[in-house]
DNA sequence: AAAATTACTTGATCCGGATCAAGAACATCT
DNA sequence: AGATGTTCTTGATCCGGATCAAGTAATTTT
């Protein structure tokens, strides 16, 4: 997500020390020693283009994961041919999480648009996790963080309105370019809208549909990609349900 | 889940050398020596009745749990005072993953009938991951696996049909018993309707609905929890998306 | 620059599963 | 055993969002 500045080659071949990302990334809350040796591992190569693909379901799993700049879609064939889409990731975000298990790549992701990402390899970031108790705890943390967003995404899937789904998925983008240092409110969103709606669980139509129901409601602004939040504070109003009464629809 | 057995006490202050889980449960693939260090941080307390909680949303997180007998829900709560069931662990799994990241239970956990846990504290854990490699790597394995899993659960609740999560779920439960050593075909289910609606995404009537239907089509057996499974194979192609025509509707 | 392809939007219709309603089977209490 | 409260089932109706259909706007190809 360049969010449509130029693309820089800052965030390029940079150590981890001078990584504008390290209070989002791994290296959070190590210190600067312990950055060093976690940086001694980490491979940078060339930015992949969109389209291209920084690993598929089925390929033998050996590094981690983050993204530098850019965006990444990752996503999971599902039997019938068709696919689900797991998470669009930002510059910070780790993954391959889910390749530990068992050595292999279950899902694939794919670049949204010009990316670069920092690879980790596994066995040297396990070997140096167990010498380094900061950065397994690290690990630990971050699993467990992957953990519990799934679970947020599950409540999302199993309980919520379409309308439900696309403030929390709007919301999501704008706390996390907000986080990056982005505007909350003005951003360009990377995946297109069937991706969207693959990822809620909904039709490309609706998607469309919501789209311009929430710009009749001044909710935001929306041109392609372009994004302009309006009313945050009502889109957290929709996030939460706001029909109140169904609250005894789900209690056992 | 006792499965109608008489409630054992054999699998009460076991030793994990000693425990027939050890193949499914944290000591997976550990030497018998790592297996005794490990167990020397466990604490094994007396059962948990039908309805009482394992750990509440908010409890501070000190330990990991393996549920040693009995089975259990886990839920959290959503915005608008209803819940969302996370899953129903049987006997060999770990639960309370999700709370690593904040030191704080993030959902809560409830036992379905009577219930044995090994309760391990995390920092003892921790403690003796980083100086035990096998153990690290097992409960990176473990956090990736629970990972993978939720995925499944991501895919099951955005694409499949009523019917193919019935058949998911029932499957599900087929596959952990027999891995337990009790019958794939033949067993009680420990929640009720509403939870396991609750649990798929779907109302109760649904639930009950589909029980009746899969009867009528011969695909099953069932009286209230008691469940017999008469055509796994074709429970299986139900899963998969029996019409397969759809393949196209996801695709990007 | 025209043609072809792909992405998005909008309208019309349909349907799977939710909701509403009522009864039946159990479980628990006294 | 009878009374009360749950849980489950079954039927009738309704609705949110899927599907179908067609047109428009972007993007890519030639």
């Amino acid at each position: 997500m360049t969010n449509r500045k130029v693309v820089s080659f800052e965030n390029i071949k940079v150590a981890c020390k001078n990584c504008s990302l390290s209070t989002l990334c791994l290296p959070m809350g190590l210190t600067p020693e312990d950055i060093e040796r976690l940086d001694s591992i980490i491979k940078r190569g060339r930015p992949y283009h969109r389209g291209d693909h920084l690993y598929r379901g089925g390929d033998k799993f050996h590094s981690l994961r983050v993204i530098t700049s850019g965006s990444v879609k990752t996503y999971s064939p599902n039997e019938d041919g068709g696919e689900q889409v797991l998470g669009f990731h930002l510059p910070g975000e780790l993954i391959g999480l889910d390749a530990i298990q068992d050595d292999n790549h279950n899902c694939s992701a794919i670049a949204l648009e010009t990316t670069a990402v920092c690879e980790i390899p596994f066995s040297q970031l396990e070997s140096l996790s167990s010498i380094m108790p900061s950065l397994q705890h690290q690990m630990y943390r971050l699993l467990s963080r992957e953990i519990g967003q799934e679970t947020e995404m599950l409540t999302l899937l199993g309980k919520k309105s379409a309308e439900e789904r696309l403030a929390t998925f709007l919301l999501s983008f704008s706390e996390r370019f907000k986080q990056r240092g982005f505007s909350a409110s003005d951003f360009f969103l990377s995946m297109s809208r069937h991706e969207i709606g693959n990822y809620l669980g909904l039709a490309v139509e609706t998607v469309s549909r919501l789209f311009t129901r929430f710009q009749d409601e001044s909710l935001l602004q929306v041109e392609r990609k372009h994004v302009q939040l309006l009313d945050i504070p009502r889109l957290y109003e929709i996030v939460q349900g706001s029909d109140r009464a169904k609250s005894s629809q789900s209690r056992i």
